[in-house]
DNA sequence: CGAATTTCTGAGTGCTCACTAAGTTAATCG
DNA sequence: CGATTAACTTAGTGAGCACTCAGAAATTCG
């Protein structure tokens, strides 16, 4: 059972009913920003607690440890991609090239919507222990699998290992626009990915290729 | 002046001449995969000194601190990557594409032949103090500006906001190859790499662009 | 209000780590 | 060889850190 937050009635709390952050949020917020502007290693449960409004001892009547703060952020960044996905798997298009695309686009938006989460996900995942990062790294494998699959079927002359070094730079293009930020504004910017990003994976291989 | 190694007469030590890397070639060396694998704060000087085979505090007779350690890594990947922007723009092409892509080669060949060395600089330039980082982030921003410029000359319709965009995202999608380990041999993944990111760089933007 | 529970604080505790000091080994050179 | 110097080791030292604990403050609920 979670605990509750600070002035939360039996079921529903009036601070998210007024729509203030309960403060287990608000550590959670201030933990993510953190990790992911200086990195896990070199983030203190002070900087925490001082960036949430209390003392560094107060994180742990919320999270049970440091890791576990971060397994929680990295958490959410998994389940916000897969969510985009699963969106984008339902959608059932036509051809082969709207499937990927709507891959495409998922990512996209999750990377712009969700840009400080996925970000946190990308560049700390490693520091997560073995036993934790273990079933995020599964589950990000089959994520890109999932990209091969759609590609190669929009392309069937595709190698396995061409589609996945594709595969893998087209989703680290996307990766850059959570890391820096843009000046474009958001519709552009989804726009103009999607188109850059599918771009790449439907440009022919160069030409001295059997 | 540096300290020499273990082995060195005054000028050059037998061990060099004998091929075999001085201890403080050995220390760089494996201070580098360790970060590169396991991240700066995660390395500990034990760790790096076991890895050379001496113990940790041995790393103090041939360097300074853990970050003038880092800061050697960084350096040399920033070294690396300006020599090769130097090459390619020496070389003089006749039209704004390839010249473009003479740059895009520059970045593949890199991040493909020195792939820790470049991975080490992107992931961990974060971890150097602000003092000794802000060179290298200027530097950064002087090669973008660099990409930029040659990819506005090959498509003068591009903004700027969206030419850097584009820029950022091509960098990064070379940065896939140094992180994950690809199994196509060198030739083919440099040929593909250059293909893809020029795809990118060359594909037009949306329709419902002005 | 009063009791129970949760949240929070401030003072520890023990550990890890970067770095130092002092002394030993090994290599160089006259 | 003997003297000098660099390289290395072992044993610290002090700081910072995650985390614990005991109690205070705040909140909930009868």
């Amino acid at each position: 059972m979670p605990p509750h937050p600070q002035t939360a009635p039996a079921i529903e709390p009036a601070s998210v009913r007024r729509g203030r952050p309960s403060r287990r949020a608000q550590i959670f917020e201030a933990a993510l920003l953190l990790f992911r502007s200086q990195g896990f290693h070199a983030t203190s449960l002070n900087d925490i607690g001082a960036a949430a409004g209390v003392a560094g001892t107060a994180v742990y009547a919320h999270f049970s440890t440091k890791q576990d703060l971060l397994a929680e952020a990295i958490r959410e960044g998994a389940r916000r991609i897969s969510d985009g996905v699963e969106r984008a798997l339902a959608e059932e298009p036509a051809t082969a090239e709207e499937a990927l695309e709507a891959l495409v686009r998922a990512y996209v938006r999750v990377v712009l919507d969700d840009a400080d989460t996925y970000a946190c996900y990308v560049l700390e995942l490693r520091n997560l222990g073995e036993d934790v990062r273990a079933p995020f790294v599964r589950s990000e494998r089959t994520l890109r699998l999932l990209w091969r699959r759609r590609l190669q079927a929009a392309r069937p002359e595709l190698s396995e290992d061409h589609a996945q070094t594709m595969v893998q730079m087209a989703i680290f293009a996307l990766v850059a626009l959570c890391l820096h930020r843009q000046r474009l504004d958001r519709e552009e910017l989804e726009m103009m990915a999607v188109t850059q990003v599918m771009a790449t994976l439907e440009a022919p291989l160069s030409l001295s290729n059997a």
